[in-house]
DNA sequence: ATCCTACATTGGACAGTGTCTAAGTCAAGA
DNA sequence: TCTTGACTTAGACACTGTCCAATGTAGGAT
């Protein structure tokens, strides 16, 4: 992802220590994590980083493109650093935790003309829910 | 809706003018309100009724399948009242609002084996995104 | 019709998530 | 090295939702 440094460089970002962080954690795992979880991992390597500097870095993440947003739950929102590969999302009811799925055709072929009722489309997404071999495991 | 009532009753429900009222905000319009809103229309027309008793109602008629729950954006869920018939959302990305179609073929047929990772996948919900002909026009 | 009691409602405190602001700090160009 | 405007910080705040103890009441029992 230090190349995703570079874009964002390039695009007039000022690259910050804490921006660095951020990014960082985004790339480690591939695990989709929440923002105060995104704080707590980032605190480790740079204690003093405030929570406002995560909320704030994850918006333009997901406003350049580079990140995307996922709110399953209701809950607390997660933030996928898979955005250049189109995929849906898999996620298990019982603990939250997200995979990335990729699915046969495209769902937005799925919707006939006459429903879209004069919208104009341009996304779609697509969530299965189940229940993950761990929970079930543990129930 | 007021054989929802019936329903709910025939099933141990004790039949309160609170939940009477709910009932009847969600039956009203075909819209897909917020727990405030529905508290806020039920305000109307009972004024003493609490926020807590709506979130305790709304999430009984979720858990009895009468409702559903859509939480779209990350900030308050929505209940739709249309839960007998199977359909899916198309959101307004400026204006927020919902409204509801109904696809070709099954999504749940979309994600092959291999994708489902030992997940028990149960549910999928689709949502297309885009703006509404009232947004277009106004923009 | 009245009584009983388990279930429902109330209001207010609390918790989680996210936003905002004023003051201080610093990256990077001149 | 200096300057400056963008960035960060801490903490207050707002919104959504949950919880609890005290109070009220629907509906079966009498």
């Amino acid at each position: 992802m230090s190349d995703l440094l570079e874009r964002l460089r390039g695009r007039g970002w000022r690259l910050t220590a804490q921006r660095r962080v951020v990014a960082e954690v985004l790339d480690g795992d591939h695990v989709h994590y929440t923002a105060d979880e995104v704080h707590a991992k980032a605190s480790e390597r740079l204690p003093e980083i405030s929570r406002a500097t995560v909320y704030n870095t994850l918006g333009e993440l997901v406003s350049l493109g580079e990140v995307i947003e996922v709110s399953t739950d209701g809950r607390a929102k997660r933030y996928d650093p898979n955005a250049h590969h189109d995929h849906q999302h898999l996620v298990c009811s019982r603990c939250g935790t997200i995979r990335d799925v990729h699915l046969h055709g495209d769902p937005l072929s799925a919707l006939p003309e006459p429903e879209r009722y004069g919208f104009e489309v341009s996304e779609v997404t697509v969530t299965y829910r189940g229940i993950c071999p761990n929970c079930t495991a543990a129930a």
